[in-house]
RNA sequence: CGGGGAGUAGCUCAGCCUGGUAGAGCACCACGUUCGGGACGUGGGGGCCGGAGGUUCGAAUCCUCUCUCCCCGACCA
């Protein structure tokens, strides 16, 4: 993409109503439009990592065995009535009227509307188990909506909804979703802590909520420090292997690690040398319930067993907060110039910086390194705008994209030019052509 | 929902107290000079001063109502 031809309104100063760092920097780098309270227009660069983010979601949801479909945003009252939840849930839930007087809702979450799907089309135990899950907008009528995208009204969702025969079976498609969510997380250069949690209106009995420590998170944690030293991604998972699964899952509940409303102060100071403690803020980017039949009674959701009987299914609800995830990632890597973007995630992979547009050596040697990083399967952003390059530069680190290609005419006599990584890991002056290999190379590993 | 604050140019804000016909910086457009880290000069465009009502010869400014947004708290799959 040529920077000159996109749709980029980065600011140059911090709109007022930006408090915190992700949503100063989403707004300043030209990711996201405030529309109202608590709902934003995502614009093209913002939408890019949205996406990347969605993806690897649905990649690891899809390796666990989930399978994707799409429901629909706005639904009828009346499965909420069945659930008995139209009533619990309260002025959260945005309620609609349509021109038949009908009464409708814009879904906040969707148990209930799956649950009599699976109740209308499944009649057999041979049928379970089966994880299905969707990506789609949810709204819920925050009280007050706030830090940008974190606590938005309107907010993008992946939540996956088990189904099995009896609570062993249960316990295996929580241990699945588990596993699946500690590699989404670390993929997207998350530490991404499990902690026990309370479960809320949702119900049940067993659940984790996956938080990424950061000052600027709303809930209180509690967790050895420990777990900042598990790397999610060390072994890959075989999620036929029930047994294999559930080790993993031991082992990243082995450690103290829970929210304030399960937190005891004793068991904490027991099990957690003082000097592993972690006390503080996170931000809640998924979570995981088992809540048994709550929902499958009260709809109808049963099978018949091998005994010829009907039982109502076992249930479980796993959620990501897609559209949180894109603010908590910069919560976590940021610094004073902007974004630092965990190359899975960013918007682009190179920055590809004209020092001097409209010069003819430049502009060839920067179209052919365009073509070339492009031809192998990176995502260039080509700043080739004709302007002041200090502009670019601080551009460049506001958007924060991992690597930069800087193309001038002093390097360009001695066939020299500027490689540096956005974290500051990398910074050398080569050949074009070898900045090219290097770029190349580096794509090709993990992302 | 309780407490606090703010709505004036795309952004940040001044002007309001003490009423007299709209301002600055940045951004934008044109031209020129520049160009190795957020340039300089000259010229230019851009405003229902959140909305409604009232007071007044006259309202961004005073009064009343209202809408919206933000912050703290309570709430939060």
């Amino acid at each position: 993409m040529r920077l000159s031809q996109f749709y980029l309104p980065t600011l140059k100063e911090t709109p007022k109503e930006a408090e915190i760092a992700s949503h100063r920097l989403m707004l300043r780098a030209g990711m996201i439009r405030q529309s109202s309270a608590g709902i934003y227009t995502w614009l093209p660069l913002g939408h890019r990592v949205l996406r990347r983010i969605e993806q690897i979601v649905r990649e690891e949801q899809d390796r666990a065995g989930a399978q994707e479909m799409l429901m629909p945003t706005i639904q009828p009252a009346d499965v909420w009535r069945k659930s008995g939840r139209y009533d619990d849930y309260g002025p959260e839930m945005l309620r609609i009227i349509d021109r038949h007087e009908r009464e409708l809702l814009y879904g906040p979450t969707n148990e209930e509307l799956l649950t009599e799907v699976f109740a209308a089309t499944v009649r057999s135990y041979r049928d379970l188990p089966k994880m299905l899950y969707h990506i789609q907008w949810k709204f819920r009528d925050e009280v007050r909506p706030r830090f940008g995208v974190m606590r938005g009204r309107e907010f993008l969702m992946k939540d996956c909804y088990s189904f099995d025969l009896d609570y062993e079976g249960a316990v295996r498609s929580y241990n699945k979703m588990f596993v699946s969510y500690l590699r989404a997380f670390a993929r997207m250069g998350l530490k991404a802590i499990p902690m026990e949690a309370a479960t809320g209106p949702i119900g049940g009995d067993l659940s984790h909520e996956f938080i990424v420590l950061a000052p600027t998170g709303e809930s209180e944690v509690f967790c050895d420090s420990e777990f900042l030293s598990f790397d999610a991604l060390a072994q890959e998972p075989d999620y036929d292997d029930d047994a294999a699964i559930s080790a993993i899952r031991d082992r990243f509940t082995s450690l103290y690690a829970r929210t304030d409303e399960k937190h005891v102060g004793e068991e904490f100071e027991q099990q957690v040398p003082e000097a592993r403690r972690y006390q503080g803020r996170g931000i809640e980017v998924g979570q995981v319930f088992y809540f048994g039949t709550k929902y499958s009674k009260p709809m109808g959701a049963e099978v018949v067993g091998p005994d010829g009987k009907s039982i109502a299914v076992e249930m479980g609800s796993y959620g990501i907060g897609v559209s949180r995830l894109v603010g908590a990632i910069i919560e976590a890597s940021h610094d004073d110039g902007g974004i630092i973007w965990p190359d899975a995630v960013a918007p682009f992979d190179v920055a590809l910086i004209n020092l001097r547009a409209g010069d003819d050596a430049c502009d060839d040697a920067c179209v052919r390194a365009y073509g070339k990083l492009r031809a192998a399967g990176l995502d260039v952003l080509y700043d080739d705008r004709d302007d002041r390059p200090g502009v670019k530069f601080a551009d460049a680190d506001l958007i924060g994209l991992p690597w930069r290609l800087i193309i001038g005419p002093r390097g360009l006599k001695e066939d020299k030019v500027e490689l540096k990584r956005r974290d500051g890991t990398v910074a050398v002056e080569v050949s074009l052509e070898a900045a090219i290999d290097r770029l190349i190379t580096a794509a090709g590993g993990p992302d």
